[in-house]
DNA sequence: CACGTTTTGCTACTTAGGTAGCATTTTAAA
DNA sequence: TTTAAAATGCTACCTAAGTAGCAAAACGTG
């Protein structure tokens, strides 16, 4: 890597707070800095081309990236994750696992560092012991995997919706809060539907005086109704 | 473990052509058999008591298992995994992730080595390897609940039915196979829907000259279609 | 064999959700 | 400032899929 000290020592402390590097050496953590390379990807930057992901590792540093999926026979896009900081991709070509068909695109400007698969396989070997957190990491997100079956497939719409906004409500602070900043078509790809369908529940919610919408921004109103939606049983 | 040596022995082959033990030295299977108790689980043999496998830990040597949840407000099942030879469970207690509520069953008589989460803890940590070879598993894991929401998420139940089939029909044989016996609730519940309407669709297919039906029992006798079902584009 | 249970096949009904289309508003860019 | 693009709100329509219910068939267990 060939950057300012600054950066460098920004990156370092990025990786040494994050669960996945927080018990390798300084010695390691300064090797892993060596074969990276560092990159901004602008808000909506795009990563179609499935050939890079496979040859080339990466470390979120800052923003925020969605990984999807699309069916082209119905032109439908399906947000597998959200990215932030200190999630990795793709362990999948890490792993030489199957090939899986998915697309990343930054929803803001977003640091990363991109270390190629093979030295990145080198530097696993020499350090064996990030298996353990490499395993963790992605038992957690197979965890987020598992729910996320579980409610597109025995869910309706109107439930999965409202656990959506609820787990991305701002619980800490005033209670109402807002969603990332995301429209009705990146809400629809993150539950399994459309937008046309989204847009259609958030106006029933709205009625109902659940939440509050001005553009790209959805302010709930009446938490316990929201959590009503989402534990089921209708009146 | 206390069984005779022929058991043993058993056990002791079947792990080390596993993927995940095969690199384990002698002492340390050995080990872990010894921290093992072997059980067999008749079919049908349900585990509903979810803290079960939160504190004991499985190797499957034989027999199958699916991995279920249950959705209580409308009565129905999903089920998530099937558990083969050399499968274990449940790698989320193991790495203690925030609960996830699954519960199992055995759909044959299965032969299982039960271990304590913390034992098997342990040795996991007098056997770090081993983390890289779970890690690999758990990727594959993955990489299947990936398939399987970006099917039910988007697409209709003609072509995740008709994948369901193909990708359980014995292609090495004689081209048209069945699929393991399951009664049409258990496919339902492989690919998210009822009996019903898997019921439905099955008779359609046959109507098409897709497949054959006798109890428990699918045939199919006309790959090229059902492929056509998968790849979408209906006529 | 006779029994109850499970599985299957099928009807008819209802509805959530997907689709198409359009007009309005907001935002970003030229 | 003007223009194009993106996001939203809403109508109307249609189909797939969930539901309920029942009867026949197959199974297995005493």
């Amino acid at each position: 890597m060939n950057i300012g000290l600054e950066k460098y020592r920004h990156y370092y402390e990025t990786l040494i707070e994050s669960e996945l590097f927080s018990h390798v050496t300084h010695n390691s953590l300064n090797h892993l800095l060596e074969i990276s390379t560092a990159q901004n990807w602008p808000k909506k930057t795009c990563i179609l081309d499935t050939s890079h992901t496979l040859y080339t590792f990466h470390i979120l540093i800052t923003g925020k990236i969605k990984v999807y999926h699309f069916d082209p026979s119905n032109d439908r896009l399906l947000t597998l994750f959200l990215l932030q900081d200190n999630d990795v991709f793709d362990i999948f070509s890490l792993m030489g696992c199957g090939t899986h068909k998915v697309y990343y695109e930054a929803l803001e400007d977003t640091e990363v560092l991109c270390i190629p698969v093979s030295q990145m396989k080198e530097w696993m070997k020499d350090n064996p012991l990030v298996h353990k957190s490499f395993l963790s990491y992605t038992v957690q997100k197979m965890n987020i995997l598992e729910r996320y079956i579980i409610n597109v497939a025995l869910e309706d719409i109107p439930t999965r919706l409202a656990r959506l906004l609820y787990n991305n409500m701002d619980k800490s602070s005033s209670h109402y809060q807002s969603i990332c900043g995301l429209s009705h078509s990146e809400l629809g790809a993150l539950i399994g539907t459309t937008r046309a369908v989204v847009n259609r529940h958030i106006q029933n919610f709205k009625e109902e005086g659940i939440l509050e919408v001005s553009r790209k921004q959805i302010t709930v109103t009446n938490v316990e109704l929201l959590e009503e939606k989402i534990s089921g049983k209708k009146v």
